[in-house]
DNA sequence: GCCGTTTTCGGCCCGACTGTTTTCAGTCG
């Protein structure tokens, strides 16, 4: 009998085998498939363990015969026979080298061979005293190079939040939009597909090819810029000041839309789009999209016309897909028939849901709060402070809850009196407590506009018990949201692991929403689970989870996270005028 | 290792840039 896995284990299993495959000098494609079946798993909307006892995971696209029985292998007996194997030819110190930029599979093996080192402390000594430089195919500048990568990534992280690579990145367009010869601009990447992590910062701009080298020219030289890790006539590499890369792609306005698609990826996106036109006799590059000549490659004097992303979309049988949806994560399905979703908007939201004040730890009044939401256009805030078990956060006694809501009142009836047409609702985000019960007694709790309940202590529960104290509160006649359901905080500490496709199926049937919680920090409920929910027609809503004025803006982050659960404004609760809210909560 | 309304074998995205080379391999996105 198969003993019951985690799907986070099986895909960490299939990334390190495939891992090791590209470090033990394995063909590629080999190692590619493995990445690809854990893709597949870690998008699994179901258990990974019924289809481990039906034996039924050859179903899945991207897993065959061989792969099944590893994984089948594992969950009977824990270890996988290929993947001991490549543990035992492949020193686990070398994993690490593959974060240094310009390192790949083939010099790692080959300097790991030849040196006999397996730490990056080695590394470095063999670089400074010349052994490196003296292999075959590598010199002094290989060296050097890997040295300053070395250091580079001992002072920065690979990836960083989206907030802080937003900054960058306005900082770089600002400085590169008004330029002699710039047709278009635009971010691509990772940071317009909106995902909750970045690693570089891609930037595209259309222009003709003589103000090409000037532009690439005050690129390098902008004052954000470290280091120039690279510059050729059409693409350069920078390092910022904030330790981020930032690369820069220059082409001609006609190519412009091809090669925004591309550079906007996601790589599995674009591999998708590829197949897509090689099945339509067709071929994609970063340049357009082109009719094959007779040796099935790209005939570039036959282009197919197009002067948008839209354009090339429609030759492929597609609707636009929206860039945050790129991800090869059933967009496709979505856009065939031309009816992908109209998402969610920044412009939609009518109100906030989910920020604090000075009565717990936030850092404005009420008062400031609400005026800022109204300079913002919000017909609603959502004030939700710390319930009194958050001591460490200035969690409200009852007592205090009655006097908060006293404020609340004469607030509300000076807005009123002002015709401001605004309304701050009496809200709570209630601890759930170790057993999953609320931190008030119901009595109260029925009173507050609004409650979310949300996770803050015992936070390591292992996944069932903290499922079944989810569940709990899910259930609880007075809660209208769970709040930031993992606890995550992104690229610093993992959230829990509780199902949370269980957890949707169960606040659905309960009309509890499920928020994603847009600080950036956070962005929890994770799009990946967007595909579940709409199934189970959840309601989610975009709460800012503010603590100062500047917070109310990170709903921003969290739209695009909504718009990668592929959610509609009808998905969203803050997207209710007030009226429609108000009937929603009593519901 | 996976996949197939052109295939059960032969593909698997492909072009820019760098550094090491005298024509190309490795890395990256």
């Amino acid at each position: 009998m198969p003993k019951p896995v985690q799907k986070d284990e099986i895909v960490n299993l299939l990334e390190e085998i495939g891992t090791l495959m590209r470090l033990a000098g394995e063909n590629d494609f080999r190692a590619m498939a493995f990445d690809r079946a854990a893709r597949t798993i870690e998008s699994l909307d179901g258990d990974i363990n019924t289809y481990i006892e039906e034996q039924t995971l050859t179903d899945l696209k991207g897993i065959g015969k061989s792969i099944a029985s590893d994984v089948y292998a594992y969950a009977e007996t824990g270890s996988v026979p290929v993947l001991e194997k490549l543990r035992k030819q492949v020193p686990d110190g070398l994993i690490a080298w593959l974060g240094i930029s310009g390192m790949g599979p083939k010099k790692i093996y080959k300097i790991h061979k030849e040196l006999d080192i397996t730490e990056i402390a080695e590394l470095k000594e063999k670089c400074r005293d010349g052994s490196v430089a003296a292999l075959p195919g590598m010199g002094e500048k290989t060296a050097e190079k890997i040295l300053k990568s070395i250091a580079w990534m001992e002072e920065f992280s690979e990836r960083c939040r989206i907030d802080e690579a937003a900054a960058v990145a306005e900082l770089f367009l600002e400085k590169m939009k008004d330029a002699d010869g710039v047709r278009e601009i635009s971010v691509a990447g990772s940071l317009r597909r909106a995902s909750e992590t970045i690693g570089d910062i891609d930037l595209l701009i259309a222009a003709d090819e003589k103000d090409a080298p000037a532009l690439m020219d005050r690129f390098t030289g902008l004052d954000g810029v470290m280091e120039v890790l690279g510059q050729g006539e059409t693409k350069s590499s920078v390092r910022s000041k904030e330790g981020r890369q930032v690369d820069l792609r220059i082409v001609s306005p006609d190519h412009y839309p091809a090669a925004l698609m591309y550079f906007t990826g996601s790589k599995e996106h674009n591999v998708a789009l590829r197949q897509r036109s090689r099945d339509k006799k067709l071929q994609l590059n970063e340049y357009g999209l082109f009719h094959q000549d007779k040796d099935k490659q790209a005939d570039l004097d036959r282009p197919l016309k197009a002067t948008s992303e839209e354009d090339i979309y429609g030759h492929l049988g597609l609707g636009f897909i929206p860039p945050e949806l790129r991800e090869d994560h059933g967009e496709f399905d979505l856009a065939k028939d031309g009816n992908v979703p109209e998402l969610v908007e920044l412009t939609d939201l009518r109100g906030i849901l989910h920020a604090h004040s000075t009565w717990s730890d936030g850092k404005r009044s009420i008062r400031e709060m609400a005026e800022a939401c109204i300079e913002r256009g919000y017909e609603y805030l959502g004030l939700t402070d710390h319930s009194r078990t958050a001591a460490y956060a200035g969690g409200l006694s009852i007592e205090r809850v009655r006097q908060q809501w006293e404020e609340i009142d004469a607030l509300n009836r000076e807005f009123a009196d002002d015709g401001k047409g605004f309304v701050i609702l009496k809200g709570i985000e209630s601890d759930i407590l170790s057993d999953g019960k609320l931190d008030y007694p119901d009595d109260l709790l029925a009173e507050f506009d609004l409650v979310i309940g949300s996770v803050h202590s015992g936070l390591d529960y292992p996944p069932e018990k903290m499922l079944d104290r989810l569940m709990t509160a899910a259930a609880h006649p007075h809660i209208h949201m769970i709040g930031h359901p993992t606890g995550r905080l992104l690229l610093r500490r993992d959230g829990s692991k509780a199902d949370l496709n269980r957890l949707i199926e169960h606040a659905a049937e309960h009309k509890t929403a499920i928020e994603i919680n847009a600080n950036p920090w956070r962005l929890d409920l994770d799009w990946r689970y967007g595909r579940k929910a709409r199934e189970c027609n959840m309601m989610s809503a975009v709460c800012p989870d503010a603590h100062d004025v500047p917070g109310l803006d990170h709903v921003r982050y969290g739209i695009g996270i909504a718009r990668k659960a592929g959610f509609t404004a009808g998905h969203i609760l803050n997207t209710k005028p007030l009226g429609e809210l108000q009937k929603w909560l009593k519901m």
